[in-house]
DNA sequence: CAGTTGATTCGCT
DNA sequence: GCGAATCAACTGG
């Protein structure tokens, strides 16, 4: 087991404002990152993004967890080193990117779910247009389309120096009482007492984040 | 404003 | 074949 962290302590361990995320930040407990990727900026493609939503993923202890049944060709990145982008298709068009974490073979990573373009909007306006400033990154596929990111940059090293992407610590201080955490709910084999941690993390009072919706079960079309 | 539904491809069984 | 870590459009009040 991972040490635990005070949860009295504010913000980074041990990384200074602004300061680029090293592979060691991600390299640890996926619980312990995913609180404190919230405030921190993802940079691709000309776009900043500032995270305010985030969803940890605990590999093959976790039935919600694409690597829970382990590895695949899809999933193999997340088995790999920390620091490397793991960018998934959905439902037919969409894109959701995660940032792997914990030590290799852990197959644990961080979803960014949610987050304000803080950087190159006028990127981000062309690349988004027609759709409302405060839902550029609100929700992972939006989020991941507004930076640019999709299947291409699958297995990408965030932590190599020349990376095309980049993770920032927060620039200001982030408020400790404004992190907000919850059980992940609409989980496919959910019931272990595993699923009772919270996995999500998220900024209150963000406008980027609004109240999630469970997934809900699809009504399956009736037949007359 | 809130609730509901269709869209559409991939990965795994 | 089926379900999916979703989004955007459309409906009605």
């Amino acid at each position: 087991m991972a040490g635990q962290q005070d949860p009295s302590s504010p913000g980074l361990t041990g990384v200074l404002r602004g300061e680029r995320l090293s592979r060691s930040f991600f390299a640890r407990d996926v619980l312990t990152v995913a609180p404190e990727l919230l405030g921190a900026t993802v940079s691709h493609a000309g776009v900043t993004v500032r995270l305010t939503e985030v969803e940890a993923y605990a590999g093959q202890a976790d039935p919600g967890s694409h690597a829970f049944r382990g590895p695949t060709p899809r999933t193999a990145v997340m088995f790999g080193p920390a620091g490397h982008l793991y960018v998934y298709f959905t439902y037919g068009m969409h894109w959701c990117a995660n940032i792997v974490c914990g030590t290799t073979g852990a197959a644990s990573a961080v979803l960014l779910r949610a987050g304000e373009v803080v950087g190159g909007e006028d990127v981000a306006a062309v690349r988004r247009e027609g759709i409302r400033r405060r839902d550029w990154a609100r929700g992972p596929a939006r989020l991941a389309t507004t930076l640019g990111l999709d299947g291409a940059l699958t297995g990408a090293d965030a932590c190599a120096a020349g990376s095309v992407v980049a993770f920032h610590a927060p620039a200001t201080e982030v408020d400790h009482a404004a992190v907000h955490t919850g059980p992940r709910v609409g989980v496919a084999g959910a019931g272990g007492d595993a699923l009772a941690h919270p996995w999500r993390f998220w900024l209150a009072d963000e406008p980027s984040v609004s109240v999630y919706r469970p997934a809900k079960p699809r009504p399956r079309r009736t037949s007359p």
